[in-house]
DNA sequence: CGTGGAGTTGAATACGATCAACACCGGTGG
DNA sequence: CCACCGGTGTTGATCGTATTCAACTCCACG
């Protein structure tokens, strides 16, 4: 995986200026280990890109949990959320003294948007909403009974609910059919 | 979420002749329920977008069981696979009479990349890489045991493995830290 | 030293999987 | 028109895996 400055240094059709801009934006800082770098809820997150050290990403649920989302160790990055509007999901924090990349996601996204044209932008939105639809998946996978995922299906997709068999239902929510159907009961005695 | 000839028609920056060139090579398509578009393995996939119907994902484990992925009702795309090179992991099938926008990646891949810039295509790869990562992970919390996750994990990221202490591991695998030393012991075992 | 977090072990429990039997259609062919 | 069939969903009994809770060891670090 390609540091920021790589990709920017990489850079064939961008402006000379535009790079420079950029450039001048992306923060570079050692932070000990053990910093919260961002914290669910926050605004305004940040793109990290790891040059040395780990980082984790985690959540944590309604009771209290901990699950961790993701690693990054040296040369990997990482981001959360889907877009710089919305309040971020995960926890970021150093595991060791860490050398990161630190660029703002507003200031990515408005920059590039200037400089690239309708389609990619498009195409970036429509790829990090796919990533965030995956993210809460997995959330849910590590941290919700058979019930609640089952109630939170029918909240989030009730249109596909009634147009496909149960089994299939179960399937997407990693339990068998017999599962299902006896979480439903559960269900109605309440 | 936009069609692909929507997202043509809002292109402002390409040129005409682009556009026009990679409208061409978008397929409409009617395709009756119950059919495969795509199977486990396959080179050379597709992206669809739904115009009408409802498309599922899924995957077959090595138990010969299927997990449901993804479904794509109306105004939803679908698509598989890092990249166009590599083999995908999932079905692809119609589970109402549909119709489809299609694309192939290839097309879309050669096309945007010589219509666009260097940067934004490090991007999507990016972002495409990782949403390899997280399908793979779905797919294991949907069909691996504890001591399957954990071999995986060791296989995958012996370098995270020494770094961490082990109840973050077990986070990471959606397990308990109990139920991971008991899996470990298992192991050696054997 | 002594204290607290990390890891291990064991016993009891809970949750979902598996297996088997059965009810309920919806469609097909006799 | 009815009998049959296969697929879907339900229910119950049993089993297995992971969770929970508690006790204990072992370091690392003050």
């Amino acid at each position: 995986m390609k540091s920021f400055t790589e990709i920017l240094e990489a850079y064939s059709k961008l402006s000379k200026e535009d790079t420079a801009s950029l450039k001048k934006k992306i923060l570079i800082k050692s932070i000990p280990k053990g910093t919260l770098l961002q914290r669910q809820g926050d605004l305004n997150s940040n793109v990290y890109y790891v040059k040395k050290g780990l980082l984790r990403s985690y959540s944590i649920d309604e009771k209290g949990k901990e699950h961790i989302f993701l690693f990054a160790p040296e040369g990997w990055t990482m981001a959360d959320g889907e877009s710089h509007e919305k309040p971020t999901d995960l926890f970021i924090e150093t595991l060791e003294d860490c050398e990161l990349e630190i660029l703002n996601k507003r200031i990515l996204v408005n920059e590039f948007t200037s400089a690239t044209n309708a389609s990619e932008v498009e195409r970036s939105k429509s790829l990090l909403r796919r990533i965030a639809v995956m993210q809460k998946r997995i959330i849910m996978l590590m941290s919700a009974s058979a019930l609640e995922r089952y109630e939170h299906f029918t909240k989030m997709y009730p249109q596909i609910l009634q147009r496909v068999p149960q089994k299939m239902i179960a399937s997407y929510l990693g339990i068998t059919p017999e599962a299902l159907s006896k979480v439903k009961n559960q269900r109605v005695n309440k």
